[in-house]
DNA sequence: TCACACTAGATCGTATACGATTTCATACAC
DNA sequence: GTGTATGAAATCGTATACGATCTAGTGTGA
C-alpha cells in the first residue's frame, strides 16, 4: 500500500535534513511543505512532531518549526553521546559478526585507506558510515540500535555547517578501525571492544575540544 | 499562557502512561481522548506521534495507537540501555555534585535503608528514583540527560505489568548506593564511577536474566 | 462444524475553513 | 536618528466534515 501522507512527509523531511538539503535553522513552513507534497497541513504537522521528538527539528508555538540549530557545543554533546551508545552497540554486536561481515568491514576500511592518497572528504565520510554500520548492525538490543541511528542522524543534520577538519585524523581513523576489527576477530572481551569503539570517537571529540580550548571528555 | 491543546494532550497521555493508569496494550482511541480533553482529534494525533517517537506508544496505520506492549525481552533491553546511559550520565554528573546534593542523596538512601525493615515496594521505588535523579541531574550533556529520562519513562510504563521481585535486591541496592556516594565524594575517576553506576543496574538486570535462564549481559 | 462472504459500526486519514497569533514593514512622535 | 504605535500579511492552531479502512458479527453454503 502507498504510504500515508503523514509518513511521506516524515520521510521527505527526514531525508532532506539528514542529507543536508535543509540546513540547521531552515524554517519548515507548514503550508509550503504541504504544497510541495500535494497534501494539507495536518499530515505535515504530524511529521514535524515526530522529527521534533527525534531532535532533528525544534518547534515553537505560534511561530513554527525549523531544522534544529547547530552550534559547536551541541555538536560536541551529540558526539559524546554517540561515543557512549555506539561503543556499547559495537561491543554487544561483536559476538554476532560473522566472517563475511568482518571481511566486508575490512574491505571498506581498505577503501578508506586507499582514499588517503587522494583525499575526498565526502566519500571518506560515506565509507566511514558504512564501516561503522557493519560493526554495530548485529547489536541484539533494538533500543540501543535505534539510539545509535538517531545519534548519527543528528550528527549528519549538523555536519552540513562545516566544522574545521582535524588534520591527520583520517589516517589515525583507518588504523583504529583495523585495530577494532582485530579485537572483534580475536573475540576480545566486550568491555575491551566497547572501550576501543568509544575511544575511536572520543579521540575526534577531544581533538575538537582541544581546538576550542576546552577540557577533554572525561569518558 | 495556557498550553496548547496538543501540549495538554501530550502531557496527559504521558502522565497516564508513566504513572501506570494506562497499562501496556491499552488502546488510545482518538475520539475518546479528544472528548475527554474537550478538543478535536487533530491535537491528539500530534500528541500521539510524539509519544510514539519516544517509544511509549505504538501506532499502526488505520488501526490506531496503543500503549507500547511490554514483554520480558523488551523490559530487559530497556534496562540494559538505561544501564549504559545512566552509568555515563552519573559519571559525567559526578564532578558537579555539591555537598548539599551529596547530603540529600545520603539522606534519601538512609530513608531507603529504614524502609527495609517494613518493606513498601512503591515507596522504595519512589525513593530510588529520587536518589538516582540527584546523582545524574548535573550531567552537563543535555542529550544524555534526555535519554536517561526517556529510559526511566519507558521502564515506568512497563513496570505496571508486575515482574517478579528479586529477593534481597533492595538490601544490596542500598549498599551499592552508599558505595557510589563514597566514590563520588572521593572524586574517583569518571570511568570508575561509570562502572559502578552501570553495574548497579546491571546486577538487577542479570538477576532477571538468570531467573529466565538467559546469559548475563556482557556489559 | 468450518470457511468464507457480507454488512454495519467503529475508527482512522486528511482536506478545508477560519479565528488567533506573530512578524515585519511603515508611519509617526520625540 | 531612535523608539514606539499601527496595520497588513504570513503563519499557526484547531474544529469540523467526510471518505477510506479496519473489525467484528452474522449468515450462508459446503
Amino acid at each position: 500500500m502507498a504510504p500515508s501522507k503523514s509518513e511521506s512527509a516524515y520521510r521527505l523531511l527526514h531525508e532532506k535534513i539528514t542529507e543536508g538539503t535543509f540546513t540547521p535553522g531552515y524554517r519548515l513552513v507548514l503550508g509550503a511543505i504541504a504544497a510541495e507534497l500535494g497534501c494539507s497541513v495536518v499530515p505535515v504537522r504530524e511529521a514535524i512532531r515526530r522529527l521534533e521528538a527525534e531532535g532533528l527539528v525544534t518547534f515553537e508555538r505560534n511561530v513554527g518549526a525549523m531544522v534544529a540549530a547547530a552550534d559547536m557545543t551541541l555538536y560536541l554533546h551529540t558526539m559524546q553521546t554517540l561515543a557512549i551508545i555506539e561503543g556499547a552497540a559495537t561491543a554487544l554486536s561483536a559476538p554476532f559478526i560473522d566472517a563475511d561481515q568482518l571481511a566486508a568491514a575490512r574491505s571498506i576500511n581498505q577503501a578508506m585507506a586507499d582514499l588517503l592518497v587522494d583525499f575526498d572528504a565526502v566519500r571518506f565520510t560515506e565509507l566511514n558510515n558504512e564501516f561503522h554500520q557493519v560493526l554495530y548492525r548485529n547489536c541484539p538490543n533494538p533500543h540501543i540500535l535505534e539510539l545509535v541511528q538517531r545519534g548519527w542522524n543528528r550528527l549528519a543534520a549538523m555536519r552540513s555547517s562545516s566544522f574545521t577538519h582535524i588534520p591527520g585524523r583520517a589516517r589515525e581513523s583507518v588504523k583504529e578501525h583495523a585495530n577494532l576489527l582485530d579485537l572483534i576477530e580475536a573475540n576480545a572481551p566486550a568491555a575491551q571492544i566497547e572501550q576501543a569503539a568509544r575511544a575511536h570517537r572520543t579521540t575526534t571529540l577531544n581533538a575538537y575540544l582541544a581546538a576550542a580550548n576546552l577540557p577533554a571528555s572525561p569518558l
